[in-house]
DNA sequence: TCCCTGCGGGAAAGGGCTTTCTCTGCGGTA
DNA sequence: TACCGCAGAGAAAGCCCTTTCCCGCAGGGA
């Protein structure tokens, strides 16, 4: 690989000067060298050394990331949100995917302090875990104590800036508007239960229920993978449990693609014999048929309110921005069949909005 | 941050000890000096700068990796092959998006030269134009003679290693399927003429029409971009400019759910009233209702033999591995209509396989 | 004519780490 | 007893850049 050095001698100065040409440095370079340097630098396709680089600046730009899997919609989206910030100020992202390890989590938050980063965003639940909880935020204070940004989505363990999408406001959401349908035996499946997110969006729900004077046992509850085989999966479980259910709320919208499969498979019509609410509301809810009933959270949007407060000015206390949930009625949820499986209910009602474009 | 001398001067030792400690490194260091530097290092928290020990080490281990979009699920897959093999061998993976944009791509190249990038993958449709491919070429060119390795992955335009998915068996295996079920009047949702993805999946599916006697004429395909939005709104102006088209074949799945939702949008039936079939059988393929009927390309795969390819031996000469392309039948393509639009056809065959687990 | 100013350029000092080379001191052999 | 060899530790030379500091020179004002 070509050096500046090689550079500078080839076009005859020295390596201060070629520096300066190739940075575009506020001090100024006659003509006549800027050309010798430029021609020299096309001549032996001269590329920088990125790590020579960040190690002569003390500027510390890049922004590290850490999601589950940035292939998942729910983070796909946030990402999107991320990238148009950093992007807008000329900050290069790093990400990780945890794949849910909270090992590999901590791992990753080592890997971006390494690479020094400017800051660190974590996108996704938190754990229910002391341990890995305390780890982390020793690991993350550390980090901030050298001037390092922190901020994290979705997860409340930590003491930083955060953003939070109302994932208890988006339970209830559910189950309020499945209880105003009529609904009596709602089943749920649910991601991990070591998950923040999991039990959040459990809460709510349990809330709206209650509030309803009705309420959500263990028993209608089939925690599995957040993802659509394990909604498939729990679905199936649930199903057999407990044969009456009118309705299910998935946690995630990839568990209620799942759910509608394993729905489908056993041949249940959907909403007419049993309602389905998903979350999230991934590009993907309003395509699959019926379009998905889900909770809405404004997931590009998180993404963008973190990058902001992670590169904006500090503040003194740690600043915690709740992001709403939003219900979107579409197909997949209509009102409880009146008397039992046999017996179809009423049509499902008009769809709504969302038509092609 | 704490840096090895710090560390060093705590434990009060060299920096060349504390760096054999922490690297572990095969020159014997003695039990009492070893445990002072770790404790040193755990109490400093330190972490090594890792631009300095790229820097001072010659030795390159990170891949770099340039593909449309990972949250694509197309690119999601491909880049989990990637990881996967990567992983094992100890590689970090560098992932960047060009977003289709061939100067973004070609600025990507020269980013992940100077992180010093052991090897190149660059992955997604290439572009119909010389200038940008000559360009391309060059920075790889002048990449591999400073020992870089590249492969590519889905584009013939460079010279070296490819793994390259069987596009133009696909198009004709999706031709030669809906030939077989008596369509004639077939329109095509493309993507942009620009990628020869596009051209060569049309090419394999002309050849198909052509042998059985049909034609393809441009006045039936419409290309737009390679995602759902771009899908729905091309097959809308096929459907307005040719009403009597039995079937729809999507270049891709994401085109090939904009479809759907356009055909559901117009109250046609699929496949009773019109057929479509997609290509590359992403993981959503088989949840949309009807399920989707596609061309399968083993993604995983190639990113796994291109990442082999990269981190194996290097070859005399450029390799390179055709995957082939498989169709994968399901509910959206039945026998053509008998006659005009007004008319259902006969009833969808029975869904094959892909039963909810 | 002399001095000061300012501009354009280079020398050199890091930045944090790895690694080779060198040095010290010990145990063992002749 | 003298010497050799080796284990274990440190000194120092890079790796490739950026940037401060300094220097020489030319032009302008007194």
């Amino acid at each position: 690989m070509a050096t500046l050095s090689d550079v500078a001698r080839r076009a005859g100065v020295s390596p201060a000067t070629a520096s300066r040409v190739i940075n575009g440095s506020s001090k100024p370079v006659t003509e006549e060298l800027r050309a010798r340097v430029l021609a020299a630098v096309a001549e032996l396709q001269y590329v920088p050394n990125a790590h020579a680089q960040l190690l002569a600046r003390s500027h510390r730009s890049a922004v590290g990331v850490i999601v589950h899997d940035v292939s998942d919609p729910y983070f796909a989206e946030i990402t999107r949100g991320l990238q148009r910030v950093a992007t807008d100020q000329g900050r290069l992202l790093m990400i990780c995917n945890s794949y849910r390890d909270p090992d590999r989590e901590l791992e990753y938050v080592e890997l971006l302090r390494g690479h020094q980063v400017a800051a660190l965003i974590l996108a996704g639940s938190g754990y229910h875990d002391q341990a890995f909880t305390r780890q982390l935020n020793e690991k993350l204070a550390a980090y901030e104590a050298t001037g390092g940004r922190v901020a994290v989505i979705g997860r409340h363990e930590h003491s930083g800036d955060a953003v939070m999408p109302d994932n208890r406001a988006g339970g209830y959401l559910a189950g309020r508007e499945l209880c105003g349908l009529g609904h009596r035996a709602i089943g749920v499946v649910a991601g991990p239960r070591i998950l923040t997110t999991t039990t959040d969006r459990l809460a709510g729900l349990r809330q709206a229920l209650t509030e309803q004077g009705r309420e959500l046992p263990e028993r209608r509850i089939r925690y599995a993978e957040f993802d659509r085989d394990g909604g498939a999966e729990a679905t199936a479980r649930l199903l057999d449990a407990d044969p009456e259910l009118t309705a299910i709320v998935a946690l995630n919208d990839s568990m209620a693609i799942g759910a509608l499969a394993t729905l489908r498979a056993r041949g249940l019509a959907v909403p007419q014999q049993i309602s389905v609410v998903g979350f999230d509301d991934m590009p993907i809810a309003r395509d699959v048929t019926p379009a998905l009933t889900t909770v809405r959270l404004p997931l590009v949007d998180m993404g963008v309110r973190a990058m902001s407060l992670v590169l904006g000015a500090g503040a003194p206390t740690p600043r915690v921005e709740v992001l709403p949930a939003e219900l979107v009625r579409r197909d997949t949820a209509g009102p409880a069949p009146r008397s039992s499986r046999a017996t179809a209910g009423s049509a499902p009602r008009a769809r709504r909005g969302d038509a092609a474009s």
